[in-house]
DNA sequence: TTGAAAGCGCTAACAG
DNA sequence: CTGTTAGCGCTTTCAA
């Protein structure tokens, strides 16, 4: 039977608010019999019952973040670990828990997200990557439920989110690769209907037009990569007349996947084609040849996401708190992009 | 202000331990106000507030999680990160939640699990890959806490954990490069403390002598792997007069970081040195080559995991429940693993 | 500065 | 089969 806030009111000899406010550090209690209500706690092993004050206090000081559907993101396993470790090291930080909500089919998914956030298990939900129509982003905007996007959602623009710039690094690692002096530039893309997908091809298109060169529908590659599908798209792409002498790719999983299909059509990175992808991952570090990669910070981008949603759900937060955040991001140039020849 | 059991009650003209039964699925409630009430609660949008009902009944329905220290097992990331989805799937399926807690370092580790476990915030703790004299095991232990161990103690032979069998795990492998003619097996370990180290190496030594064939100390590296050290390792291992012709690896991770050094000692796998690993990760088969891995059936360890914890926190289960579970592997064989010329 | 009392939303005897 | 009553452990007025 552990022991509560009564057993030691009665061995302090005071009563149970008193051990309460003591707890709570409330400012009208001499220091007196703080102390010796804290001695007393010490002694009796007391830890504070979380339910019953998530009771009371009705809060939970806990955040669920809802893992995405393996068919849909098992690429980004790596991403997501990286993501949780901020996002949980935030929350530690301010106190809170984290949940994690599985995310096996839609309707289980939400169905998960409604039994938490019905519940008044969670205060509030971190969600990744929006598709278009996400259903759980309807559940939570319809009852008001305090919620922030890693990501953006086009369709919603007003949402509380955090983000990189996803435009803007295309942007620059295209621009790495024409000043490298590649003319003939290609895109792999990832599954078409995340939004990061469209905004990376839209910053590699805004690129190649500024410098006034060609984008050709052929040279832009989308969907699944991880695989003999990869290889397949590769040997298409490498068997064009005019092929491209650089591409960009949209995750360092795929872009090893893009490796992978390499030899067997004799092209050798950097020197036959160089690669620029994103997200820089442990593994493009460790690639053969390591891969210069638009590094997104993807822990910060966690941290960002736990402290944004937890200034939200603070009572008397300044308002000040800005519903849409930008994570910043920097190329880490790396073997796979080498000078044009 | 959300619809409580005493608003459904009032609305439903019964009492409000009705509803509760009704909830529950009490058996001597009457069909025609089970219904009644049932239609009630849909009507008014009523939802059960589980911290209520965890005051009471004292169990939370969650499971906590301890995510390890970066430092020491950042190249884990992919394997914890499949490992959870086992977990969180498990636990969805009997009803729990999932709880991270953070582990920046060894202190603030067993702080945050002291106070989930005292304030009785969740029913039982998973632990990851526990090293020698793992604080957060004797914490648990001493308190006679549920936990389960993913991976194995030699220090605490009776606690509850899944593993792999990974001495088996080891001997296979190396049994299936001998089988391929090989007779001079090095090994490439992780990080010595983990007990998956000395277990896959001790399966390794096994095979080898059972197979009469040398087992040699420089064929042997230990350590970190993930940088440069990885290629100082093999440029040293690569260098000796009599060098291996196979290499056992620790894990896909570490594969990939010695695939990486291979080129700038002019060796090709498999033709100059055959190698296969461990976990069998999303990368394993992406490298290049493919390398041949064991699949240790990460989210199966996961699930079951969950499904131990969960039946040992049950009040009344059948004490049938193993303590030590061992989860099946099996070799996938790829590319990386070729007949020894 | 402290105590008494009421209540957060739910469950579980004990009656009826 | 259903209602009454008494808490689960904590916070929080309201009085003293």
């Amino acid at each position: 039977m552990p022991v509560t806030i009564k057993d030691v009111a009665r061995e302090a000899g005071v009563s149970p608010s008193t051990v309460s406010r003591v707890l709570s550090n409330h400012p009208r209690i001499s220091a007196a019999t703080a102390r010796k209500v804290r001695e007393i706690m010490q002694e009796m092993g007391y830890h504070p019952n979380l339910m019953a004050k998530s009771l009371v206090s009705r809060t939970t000081r806990s955040l669920c973040v809802v893992l995405p559907k393996p068919a849909e993101e098992l690429f980004l396993n790596l991403f997501f670990m990286e993501l949780i470790r901020g996002i949980v090291a935030q929350a530690a930080h301010d106190g809170y828990d984290v949940l994690i909500s599985p995310g096996a089919s839609a309707t289980e998914e939400i169905e998960a997200v409604a039994r938490l956030v019905n519940g008044r298990r969670v205060d509030g939900v971190i969600l990744l990557y929006s598709r278009r129509d996400d259903p759980v982003v309807e559940f939570l905007r319809e009852r008001d439920f305090p919620f922030v996007l890693v990501g953006r959602s086009p369709q919603y623009p007003d949402v509380r989110s955090v983000d990189t710039d996803n435009v803007r690094a295309a942007y620059d690692a295209a621009n790495h690769l024409i000043a490298l002096g590649h003319t003939r530039i290609g895109f792999v893309g990832g599954p078409p209907e995340l939004v990061v997908s469209a905004d990376r091809l839209e910053g590699y298109r805004r690129a190649l037009a500024e410098a006034g060169l060609p984008v050709r529908g052929e040279w832009i590659v989308e969907g699944e990569f991880l695989q003999d599908s990869g290889v397949r798209a590769m040997s298409l792409l490498m068997r064009l007349d005019e092929r491209p002498s650089a591409l960009l790719v949209v995750d360092d999983f795929v872009a090893l996947g893009v490796l992978r299909g390499l030899p067997e059509l004799n092209l050798r990175v950097p020197q036959d084609l160089s690669l620029v992808s994103f997200n820089n991952l442990a593994l493009a570090e460790l690639a053969n040849p390591p891969i210069s990669s638009v590094d997104i910070g993807i822990y910060e981008l966690g941290r960002a996401a736990s402290g944004s949603l937890i200034a939200a759900v603070q009572p008397a937060a300044d308002e000040q708190a800005p519903k849409r955040q930008i994570v910043p991001h920097r190329l880490i140039v790396r073997q796979s992009s080498g000078r044009a020849d």
